[in-house]
DNA sequence: TAGATTGTTAATCGATTAACAATC
DNA sequence: TAGATTGTTAATCGATTAACAATC
């Protein structure tokens, strides 16, 4: 869409993608018939469309606990609002950081929080903080109304099943490099 | 193993796990048979194979790219270092973190990397800048030795199938979550 | 020796790929 | 109408699960 591309067939999509053209119709056709036939995918139909399917077409509040650097790295990142992710808040226990605004949003303090949570209909929440903290910080979000977590802690949140619960375990993602070198040095020793 | 539990058997992880007492055994012995029939797995010695395979038995020297607070964030999680990756250095463009360190690590301008690359030996370099300039850094980090890259930038690196990439890509993480939120929503509905 | 539990083979299941009729 | 390319069915492949003989 960005090159200005108006329609591309699965195979075209099969070559930028490294998943073969059989597979991104049999994906698609999972979800509806996206294309025509003669004529192949218009890309910002399907664009379009791809959006609706992961529910970036509707807009999602979100608020973020843990104003560390890794909480401030996701604040700043502004190309999640484009996608509907809209932040209405930080929160932390560092007194120091109470009333400073990152891209115009407020640090506020943990007392706040259920408060909070309630009355902006908060639907997901980021956990940017320590482990020990984190199980009952989400037992106290799922309380109070929020529907998923992004979890950046390095624990497994066991909450009801009802509760989307995303994991980013960095130290995996690390792990799994680490086992990509050690992998292809014992293929070419 | 912290619980202090000597023996399990795959029975038993596989209910700690949610992955069936088969599947267990059957991945493990691709890499070996490391239980004993009538006993289980002695978890002391699973965890040191595990970690074998994972290649965390070894050092892996690295770097980070990007002091920014996403860089800043890697810097400051120490866990890393007992799984043998060492952070040799820091690098930004921001004259004003110069000299700046992070648990002991210095912050180095972009000029001193080529150098610092090859006569330190690095394996691994963490990306966390913008997009415009990850293409360029990744392939100056290749040319000087670099073996594996840890691409948090948004964007895809094409890089010589001998370099490891290993991707976070937030912005696809909170897709995830996003359409797991609607999938949930329209089974529900 | 009896019981427990692995390592491994065989059976099942689901996902990927190939093929092609439908249709733009 | 001819060519292109989808949507979809059928064939293949690989991964997961079940079963059980081996053995601690």
């Amino acid at each position: 869409m960005e090159e200005g591309v108006e329609r591309i067939s699965s195979n075209d999509l099969s070559k930028q993608m490294k998943v073969t053209a059989s597979q991104i119709r049999q994906d698609l056709n999972n979800f509806g018939g996206f294309g025509q036939q003669g004529y192949g995918y218009n890309v910002k139909y399907l664009y379009t469309e791809i959006g609706k399917i992961l529910g970036l077409d509707i807009d999602h509040k979100m608020i973020i606990i843990g104003a560390g650097n890794l909480g401030q790295a996701l604040a700043n990142y502004a190309a999640f609002e484009k996608r509907g992710f809209i932040l209405e808040g930080l929160f932390d226990v560092n007194p120091r950081l109470a009333g400073v605004t990152i891209r115009g949003v407020e640090i506020r303090m943990m007392d706040e929080l259920k408060e909070f949570v309630q009355k902006n209909d908060i639907e997901i929440a980021a956990l940017t903080i320590p482990k020990a903290k984190a199980i009952e910080v989400a037992d106290l979000l799922v309380e109070n109304g929020v529907k998923a977590i992004w979890n950046f802690a390095h624990t497994d949140l066991d909450l009801q099943e009802d509760v989307i619960v995303e994991n980013v375990h960095l130290s995996e993602s690390l792990m799994q490099l680490s086992y990509n070198i050690t992998r292809y040095r014992e293929e070419h020793k």
